[in-house]
DNA sequence: TCTTGTCGGATTGTTCCACAATCCTCTAGC
DNA sequence: GCTAGAGGATTGTGGAACAATCCGACAAGA
């Protein structure tokens, strides 16, 4: 028999090259993320394979990747396109953030609470990256904080739909015109959702929870109200 | 100004055409679900492009499509896999449905009770499949039944990943040995859960639903471990 | 006998090209 | 002003070729 490997076999990811199609479907995201290709920008075959120097092939299963994601919407005949988010699709977001978030606080009555220590982690940073005033990295970490709540229900897949989430929200975080004056008063609410989880006051970090997303929400969708029309 | 005809852009739907792939995908996927392609049957391209004339190119999109919905896993290299769920699948399945059905029911606090009407036709679908001892209908309208649940929440998103949940959990029903032992007594509370829906007892209907998600869960992963070994 | 190095076949990853199918725009005609 | 149709541009699909990689078989050495 062979000897005990478990613990390298936790680093298996690090060994998972990439294709072409992951490495083009990764710049594309992060151009979208970062808003340098607008919502509803067509992305022609033609055009970004000249520009990234692939093929149309690899990057069509790029494209298949980024659909997963919802980051771009694919028409038949028509192309894909970069997605842009409707005041509804905000909402819908937050429906499902609001069941999967909830998921990990209603685990926690029954889980030990060492677990809280990536919901920590998180909230540290983003307390960080607030003193250094880069409140671009508050939201990352506001993300990050919230990804880690779900992630207290211990569920791959809730996992995986937090992260497909957090990329959308991206695209809505684009949407408000002041990341700190967004941020903030958000940056506060998570420092409170963190003690009450601490302490063990899971119903009331269930209220908190859902009076957060929907706040939030409305600010978002109030906030694209105004700069889209 | 044109008429309203909001009534026709709800079967919009039925318009889209659908590409090679997606039909390719759709072959695929019955195989898939209906057993006939058994877990862990490797999906050559060439065989199966022969098979089903169509080019690789296509029959890569459709192995795309068939991951997202993980249906099949993609190795770098080696190619596509039909899924082979572990038990830990199966938990982590159970673990978010709970979450999405629980915030359909959730929902239902403060929405109009007609958006029952779905819950309810899905749970005669189930009685009258059971009437007639088709007990693979009685499977499918189960798994209608609880895509209603959590379509109470009124959410694009949450649909789709009970959709695809639906799509793994077919490959979980598969490894139970009798399909009228494992869904009638689960037909019966499902009973019991609309009954509690339709009278607004919610709390109740939450306890039912954790309870009846977690015994699901155990059958399956019980007969998992007698069948699997 | 067990381990390790190396080779070769088979399969996937990627590119390139060709052509059909579809969509969009623009124009001619009423 | 509106409709119908032509034309160009783009995507959908097929096919072939080569590179990269994996896997099993075989050989060499301890």
């Amino acid at each position: 028999m062979t000897g005990n490997f478990d613990a390298l076999a936790a680093d298996r990811s690090r060994l998972a090259r990439s294709s072409a199609a992951q490495r083009v479907a990764e710049v594309l995201r992060d151009h979208i993320i970062e808003g340098r290709l607008a919502p509803g920008t067509r992305l022609s075959e033609e055009a970004l394979g000249e520009a990234l120097a692939v093929s149309r092939n690899t990057l069509r299963e790029a494209f298949r990747l980024l659909a997963d994601q919802r980051l771009v919407v694919h028409e038949l005949n028509r192309g894909v396109f970069v997605k842009t988010l409707s005041p509804r699709d905000v909402a819908d977001i937050y429906t499902l953030r609001l069941a999967l978030e909830m998921a990990g606080v209603r685990a926690l009555r029954c889980a030990a609470p060492e677990r809280l220590a990536a919901v920590r982690a998180a909230l540290a940073r983003a307390e960080a990256a607030e003193t250094q005033g880069d409140w671009g990295a508050v939201g990352t970490a506001d993300l990050h904080f919230h990804q880690a709540v779900a992630g207290l229900a211990d569920s791959e897949r809730i996992d995986e739909c937090m992260a497909r989430l957090a990329a959308e929200l991206r695209l809505a975080f684009a949407a408000v015109p002041s990341a700190h004056g967004f941020h903030e008063p958000f940056l506060r609410r998570n420092q409170v959702l963190a003690g009450l989880l601490e302490s063990g006051e899971i119903d009331d970090a269930e209220l908190e929870l859902t009076r957060y997303l929907d706040d939030a929400r409305t600010v978002i969708v109030n906030a694209m109200a105004e700069n889209g029309r």
